[in-house]
DNA sequence: CGGCATCCCGGATGATACTG
DNA sequence: CAGTATCATCCGGGATGCCG
């Protein structure tokens, strides 16, 4: 998607905003962006959505090595609250050793793609957003 | 965007998290995704964007009572790590009584048109996710 | 009005040890 | 292998009070 700033031309975005706000207090008084930001805005979930969705079927340590850094207990936290939410599939199979495999469901994938986005600008955008942090942090010492 | 999922069309997603995962991995050791979500992940960050988009220009207290519940202390912290990150531009009027106003940099509005997806994402599909929570707490307790 | 400093609590996260 | 249980820790964030 490529985008176009001008003077005169944020009203695009601006209805952007207003129709996500605007869809999102028709229902209950709590809104539902806040609520699903609640869930997959912590550490680990959206890391979990996104490994998931690159390799499809994967068990537990196989997941957690990806990852790299996360602990049993957060992932396996993790991952339970991913199934609670429907988002992730757990497979148990009844085996010694125990093998279980995790997969996403089909609203798993859709929120993956509503994540693309995000993730795209995220890789587009993270220089810029450091250089401004570091010229924040100058102009911040230069003025303290 | 309409998305139709069958058995053995998953590729699609698989592609979208490879590639950013893959993009996510190419400069430094810190992935840059982990980096941003960390940065908008948090109570905040991504209600005052959408506020600010919504309204273009937008004092504190006025964005303070749009939000509703947020602290004046958690409000100025929010802001300031935005303004930090180049995503929101503050301006300070030397008046008295003082008027600080908020708006949206260019960088911020790119970042609200990629959110835009997992904000129509959370309000399309919050009742499915608040339905598979109870279909598996009651699954829980029946397994106890 | 807008903001900073201080205190403090609770939940999120980590480390470690144990288990089916 | 894939957890569960327990304890320790850390930090987000709320409450309050003062300031320019």
């Amino acid at each position: 998607m490529h985008v176009t700033i001008t003077d005169n031309q944020p009203l695009v975005f601006r209805a952007e905003a207003q129709k996500i706000l605007q869809d999102a207090q028709t229902a209950a008084s709590i809104c539902p962006v806040r609520h699903v930001l609640d869930r997959i805005g912590d550490k680990w979930s959206l890391l979990c959505i996104l490994h998931l969705g690159a390799t499809d079927t994967l068990r537990f340590n196989e997941l957690r090595k990806q990852i790299g850094d996360v602990s049993q207990r957060m992932l396996t936290v993790t991952l339970r609250s991913l199934e609670a939410d429907g988002l992730v599939q757990r497979h148990v199979y009844a085996e010694v050793p125990p093998r279980v495999e995790y997969q996403l469901t089909p609203l798993g994938h859709s929120l993956l793609v509503a994540f693309s986005g995000l993730g795209t600008w995220a890789n587009a955008h993270a220089q810029e957003v450091a250089q401004a942090r570091q010229a924040f942090a100058a102009r911040e010492k230069s003025e303290g």
